[in-house]
DNA sequence: TATATGATTGCCT
DNA sequence: GGCAATCATATAG
């Protein structure tokens, strides 16, 4: 299995996280891989409100300055930087556009392919069903035994961790708002495949607002 | 330096 | 559908 290789992650952002639909993570660990094909992703650039300390680090006078953790936004394509939410949830992003320029994508939700019960014992034991093993950004980073200790500045050009295609046709692609976001939220740069019951079961941040924003005006 | 909050998940009713 | 867990980092003061 062949990895996509450096050049592929130096494209725009948003090519990269459509691009990356239908194509599989692959984690080598001692006597086995574990695989998954990528039906959700996110695009995160330095143009985007809703990117990593976005105010400190672009500021309003137009200078940037790579700063703290945002820093390794801006550093070699295909490494990766793993970003801890809420306690023990880790999202897995790779580092897109040339260095010098911040860009990731988010992986958000994978479909088994390979070590399905590996994966399994990485999870709780009270997961029944196969998708509600990597069907989210912290579920599957958890199936993967993948963590910020281990894996963040790492290049993702090849083992124990990268990125694969195999000779499935590609699937359909969808787009919509991103998830989970207060800004940044009318852009629609989330990428998914519809129907595929592996997608995560978040609700895109555009529609979540409108529904707050009706219940409000429902109560007044 | 101090406080607020999140690119979420899992378990509860 | 609600809510707690729990802390690094961003942003306010």
């Amino acid at each position: 299995m062949k990895p996509l290789d450096r050049a592929y992650f130096a494209r725009p952002t948003l090519q990269v996280a459509r691009d990356l639909i239908g194509v599989l993570l692959v984690r080598e660990r001692g006597g086995g891989r574990l695989i998954g094909r990528i039906v959700e992703t996110e695009a995160y650039t330095g143009d985007d409100p809703a990117m990593h300390g976005w105010k400190a680090t672009f500021g309003d006078d137009g200078v940037v300055r790579p700063e703290g953790r945002a820093a390794d936004l801006f550093v070699a394509p295909a490494t990766a930087y793993v970003y801890r939410i809420y306690y023990t949830n880790w999202l897995l992003n790779v580092v897109t556009e040339p260095e010098g320029t911040a860009g990731a994508v988010l992986i958000r939700a994978l479909q088994p392919v390979e070590g399905i019960e590996r994966m399994r014992a990485h999870r709780p034991d009270s997961i029944r069903r196969e998708r509600d093993l990597t069907n989210g950004p912290g579920k599957l980073t958890q199936a993967l035994g993948i963590d910020d200790a281990t894996f963040h500045g790492t290049d993702l050009t090849g083992p124990p961790l990268y990125f694969a295609e195999d000779d499935m046709p590609k699937p359909e692609i969808a787009a919509s708002s991103r998830i989970g976001l207060t800004r940044g939220v009318e852009r629609p740069w989330r990428f998914f495949v519809p129907e595929n019951p592996f997608v995560s079961p978040g609700v895109p941040s555009d529609v979540k607002q409108a529904r707050k924003e009706a219940k409000r005006r429902g109560r007044s």
